[in-house]
DNA sequence: AATGAATGAGCTTTCATTCAT
DNA sequence: CATGAATGAAAGCTCATTCAT
């Protein structure tokens, strides 16, 4: 169905080290973003990493292990990563710019493939491991949240936080399916762009 | 595992008649969306239908089949939709207004589930027939672009119109994960805020 | 690792029909006991009965509900033997008998491998399934200790009849290890040596 | 899935010793009779052993050994304890009591487990290997024919000392299904009640 | 049209065994 | 001797699809 990459000519991802359980990853996340996490077996998934498909089940115990672990460690990065840039800054405006440009490159930088197969893949978790990384995700919003709710005070933004952090977080989000890092557009020019639209005014 | 639905506990969807085809259209979107088409099997499908799954054959050549036609049905239906809202619509920025407040109802009324799957199924399609939807789509989106184009020569909007579309549509398409039609919030209140943010000014 | 029968070259067995069901029970009592339950592959078994493998799964839910449906059949196809024996004999003794002469043909005739299957795959059940049988051989067991208890205060038995029980049953479950329907000793010959031993003097 | 035991809360085997050979062995004829050969993995018994799975290879050649030194053990302990009943009596009614004695002891004692891998995991070997024990069990029941002999001459049993053997010999080996030492009834009072019944007159 | 038994390829996972360290 | 990562064959089971009835 596809011509198979090699683990090499997949990009690094943020967070993971070259360790076996990292490199089971990288390409988990690959495969899921391309195929769907049904549609990619673990005979592909070994293949692309250069192991035998029952090695796999030494760094995971299940299939559904490497979902969860890709996408916890997408939460765990890019959390760091939107704290990062809400410490280094202490004006409110530009604290939100640096989230928006924060998250954009959560999903259209080094992270992206990781980020599409959290958004697209999680109804093929359990219900008990959607819960689990909710809470993760709570912490994540709330980050964001913290910053909206000042802005409102300061007249920054005219809408309730949580309605404006959905429509503008859409919007990121959504510039997975169209946005092209080599394209003509800089990420700064679209931070810039989705900053306008939110802002008061 | 799963509880069952029946066909008739299921809502009616925009442009179904009751034939078989459309029954089973009908539980496909509903399945397909709620466990994911790998994951949702014939057996399934065919149960909530009320048939046996190799009945399902006589309608659809392929299960592949039956997720183009939910896809296309849900392109054609909301197609309509949008030329009406531009027809009933002299002033571009009620046109606006009238699009923004269509794709909503799209995606949160009663074809949303069928929306949902063109999103979140869309990798399940064969390359081919991604091809043949996204002719479909350009259509749909042309209808958009016109618009917007001349709402950018009336300054009515400050960004160029194909960005402009992406975000607000991500936006818009976003509402699907959080936008609850029961509760405190109107489809138009919600239409008003995206407007807001999109406007220039 | 053993040349494959087929099912034609199997003997009947006892209280089964020639459905899939009953092709499928008996090749599997055959293989259960030749190779043990954990040892017999379902590939194995589906080519036994001539079938492909995943046909098996039609007409049994999992590999364990064959081994259950085996041993079931079993203790109800030689309780309702148990119980004509003691309805086909008044005298007390010609039942004990008629009782030993039943089980030893349960054992050694058309349902030995089922039975076998019975005693040396137990452990392969799971706990539910095997308190499951328990209950169905805690009938049949009623069944001998009836009679015995008779027998005791008949005095033609001198220890108590569980222990008696045991120590006969044992005699008897023990012949599946080395008697040979087509050797020199008949049923009927074995029959009255361990009645013999049984008996009082 | 099972508690899992540490060897040290696994009763002692009688004839070894606590190399690691001996330690493995404790452990498989403790597993092997629990859960069966076949579903008995490698990585538990090391577990159970307290070392790793590979490390088993340097002890035994292949899992399909550490069975068959299980086998040869019980055998070899027991043939001996049988010589032992046999040379610490000169009458011959006190041998055979002596014989049913050490038998009893042999499957519900010390070496219980052992015997009763013997029996139930027979076919688990191969035939190279079962016919290997089949000899050393040919001398064991040699001991106990030669006996049956000269009881048979002096009138002591009435019938031919194969079956006799066999039928009491079932007898014997089946109360590892229901003889519980901590019973009421001692190993002392089982052998007098088999003798009773294998007694002429 | 509808059925439902059968197919057979393919799935995830297990596991005895090997071997470089 | 011991480790434990890796192997790779084989296991039980699933499922879209076919087809005789």
């Amino acid at each position: 169905m596809l011509e198979m990459k090699s683990l090499e000519q997949l990009p690094q991802m943020g967070g993971l080290d070259d360790s076996p359980r990292g490199r089971v990853m990288r390409a988990a996340a690959y495969l899921f973003r391309e195929n769907g996490y049904a549609s990619t077996t673990v005979r592909e998934l070994a293949q692309v990493v250069g192991i035998q498909s029952g090695s796999l089940f030494h760094h995971f115990k299940s299939k559904d292990d490497i979902l969860l672990a890709v996408m916890e460690e997408a939460i765990r990065y890019n959390t760091a990563r939107l704290e990062q840039a809400v410490a280094q800054n202490t004006d409110t405006l530009k604290q939100i710019r640096a989230l928006i440009r924060a998250e954009l490159e959560s999903i259209n930088g080094d992270t992206g493939t990781a980020m599409a197969v959290l958004v697209f893949e999680w109804d093929a978790l359990s219900t008990d491991r959607q819960d689990y990384l909710l809470n993760m995700r709570k912490y994540y919003e709330q980050i964001w949240l913290d910053v909206l709710e000042r802005a409102q005070q300061e007249g920054l933004i005219k809408h309730p936080p949580f309605i404006w952090r959905r429509l503008i977080g859409g919007a990121i989000s959504w510039t997975v399916t169209w946005y092209k890092p080599e394209g003509r557009m800089t990420l700064d020019q679209l931070t810039n762009i989705i900053l306008q639209m939110g802002k008061a005014e």
